[in-house]
DNA sequence: ATTCTGACGTGGG
DNA sequence: CCCCACGCCAGAA
């Protein structure tokens, strides 16, 4: 039986769900949770994913679809090339078409 | 226990 | 749209 999963654990397990060349908001994340004031502890809990490798962190921005959290990963483009290998579109940090990919949990994974 | 931090979000100007 | 200030709360030291 699994133990009570920690908020770190339930962000993975969202994030882990996300499809492949769509991205989603650290807020929305938060609000899945049951947590929508929480949102600064899903980007947290992105930094303690690097023990995780089945979290797609790069599939995470903040509500605006600016790459954020791209220094947290090798090199200094990493997350966008990850996210440009998926289809996505960036420019300048910008994902193109944020609103179209965007991926809300809540709606999506009823 | 206390203090600080942070890959955010919201509201006001 | 931009900029600023504040709240938020789990984890680390």
């Amino acid at each position: 039986m699994v133990k009570d999963l920690g908020f770190f654990e339930k962000v993975y397990q969202v994030t882990a769900l996300i499809p492949y060349g769509r991205v989603t908001s650290y807020g929305a994340i938060a609000n899945y949770l049951g947590s929508p004031k929480s949102a600064r502890m899903v980007g947290w809990a992105m930094n303690a994913s690097h023990n995780n490798p089945d979290v797609p962190a790069h599939r995470v921005v903040n509500r605006k679809g600016l790459l954020t959290g791209k220094h947290h990963f090798e090199g200094t483009n990493l997350m966008q090339q990850l996210l440009e290998s998926e289809g996505v579109k960036i420019k300048e940090n910008q994902i193109q078409d944020f609103e179209k990919l965007f991926w809300d949990p809540q709606k999506e994974l009823i």
